[in-house]
DNA sequence: CTCTAGATCTAT
DNA sequence: TAGATCTAGAGG
């Protein structure tokens, strides 16, 4: 067991704060998660997993450490670790990282994410163990966090569109939505 | 089969 | 503030 499936062995919204800094490498590529934000088991109706185990949202129920990637609006693709237990529907979506020498505007959303990275459909349900894409513990310390409430999610009404289960890092160039 | 809404982003 | 553009899932 590495030490990032150790880490995503836990409920999405204790694993979205604390990755943060956190490394993901794909195609010599490397990008610093600076927001992440959790979706956790089949009770939060703003999760996938909500509404029953089906095709789609099979790859929710997988091992901690797998990939899901899925087209939304019919335009972006977006990525999330799947967390927690087999069985168990909990993920985090990764909403924006930092790359040096990148233009943070090109990084702070979770659609441009998976541009700038290259993921897309190919990457739904591989695990990480496979090494296609990787994920790094934090080589430099994590700025301070800071928490509020999902976006795009109101639509799942209280107390789930309210739950502050997003995370990003302060100080960080903010993304361009409210918090 | 048809319909609808959506974890977004950009330009206007 | 609208438009781009694609599917899962629900309903008939």
């Amino acid at each position: 067991m590495t030490a990032a499936d150790a880490f995503l062995c836990r409920p999405a919204p204790l694993v979205a704060p604390d990755l943060l800094g956190w490394r993901l490498a794909i195609g010599g590529l490397e990008a610093r998660i600076t927001e992440t934000e959790a979706y956790h088991q089949v009770t939060d109706l703003a999760c996938h997993a909500s509404r029953g185990r089906t095709r789609r949202t099979e790859v929710l129920f997988a091992r901690p450490g797998t990939l899901y990637v899925y087209r939304c609006y019919g335009i972006h693709w977006l990525l999330n670790l799947v967390c927690d237990q087999v069985d168990v529907p909990s993920a985090v979506l990764i909403r924006a990282v930092a790359m040096p020498g990148v233009d943070p505007r090109l990084s702070n959303g979770p659609g441009k994410v998976t541009r700038l990275l290259g993921l897309g459909q190919r990457h739904h349900g591989i695990h990480l163990s496979t090494g296609e894409v990787r994920l790094l513990p934090p080589s430099v310390p994590s700025a301070r966090h800071r928490c509020g409430p999902r976006i795009g999610v109101d639509y799942a009404g209280a107390p789930w569109a309210l739950k502050r289960w997003r995370w990003w890092e302060a100080g960080f160039p903010v993304v361009p939505h409210r918090g």
